[in-house]
DNA sequence: GTCTCTGCAAAGCATTTGCAACTGC
DNA sequence: GCAGTTGCAAATGCTTTGCAGAGAC
């Protein structure tokens, strides 16, 4: 699991250094929007632009998650039964898995330490057979 | 589960009819953008937003589903290790859930038919404590 | 000194919205 | 006839990018 990663090399700056201290000091899962405004506080001539560079740079290094699997575009699909589907990160189309959806899974997740499920979002990613096979 | 619809009276038009009809003929999960070439085939004069408007209404309906749970806004987590989220339907939150992954699941589903699985999110929604006690 | 990184501003792109005309019911 | 819907176009909002200068090594 989690092998999206390709690393790249990269400087320490003060910048990055600084995204990061604040990104694992908070809980909020904050956007690039509101991190920019935190490490503003420190760096206040920090741009915009910088924090979304190094959101994306510091993801593909796997030191950080982007809560985020979606693409950019929406996709819609005209059932609404349940089940899951996944992206190909080839051809990065988005496949209906055929397998049963986790009924466990559903009855397990009523109640969690007060917190209150009353849906989720299961979704995978990998290689089509297609995709699959021709590599 | 799925007990987001918050069902509004609708007309029957023409352009909704054939927007569901297009939608559920093809497999391919396509973006509103995608569905709105395919659709403007039969309707040449349909306009792009009235697609949008009704994939936003179908899915509000629970006539479809929008392949999305993250907000507009892409959040980023400072941890990289596995760890499920729930976004809170009310105060639109996103808090880590205190419980362990899944190794069912991981271990389940590295080869279905053909597709290869490396990666997979699991996201949740519902009421975090605090707006569910104050409901 | 070199090559990456930054700040700034403009551009890009998906999506949303205001508005007047249109059309189910 | 009225309220929901549409087409059009402009606006919005997040994110990305080009570029010249700054900074890490």
């Amino acid at each position: 699991m989690n092998t999206d990663s390709e690393a790249k090399i990269s400087r320490e700056t003060k910048q990055r250094k600084i995204i990061m201290e604040e990104l694992a000091k908070v809980s909020s899962h904050p956007t690039a929007d509101e991190l920019y405004k935190i490490v503003r506080k420190r760096l206040p001539s920090i741009s915009l632009g910088t924090v979304y560079r190094n959101l994306e740079l510091l993801t593909k290094l796997g030191e950080i998650q982007k809560l985020d699997i979606c693409g950019a575009k929406k996709r819609f699909d005209g059932k609404s039964l349940r089940h899951y589907h996944m992206r190909c990160k080839k051809c990065l189309k988005v496949y209906d898995l055929p397998m049963q959806p986790f009924s466990a899974l559903e009855k397990t997740l009523k109640n969690i330490d007060g917190y209150l499920i009353t849906n989720y979002r299961l979704e995978f990613s990998g290689l089509c057979p297609n995709c699959n096979k021709s590599r």
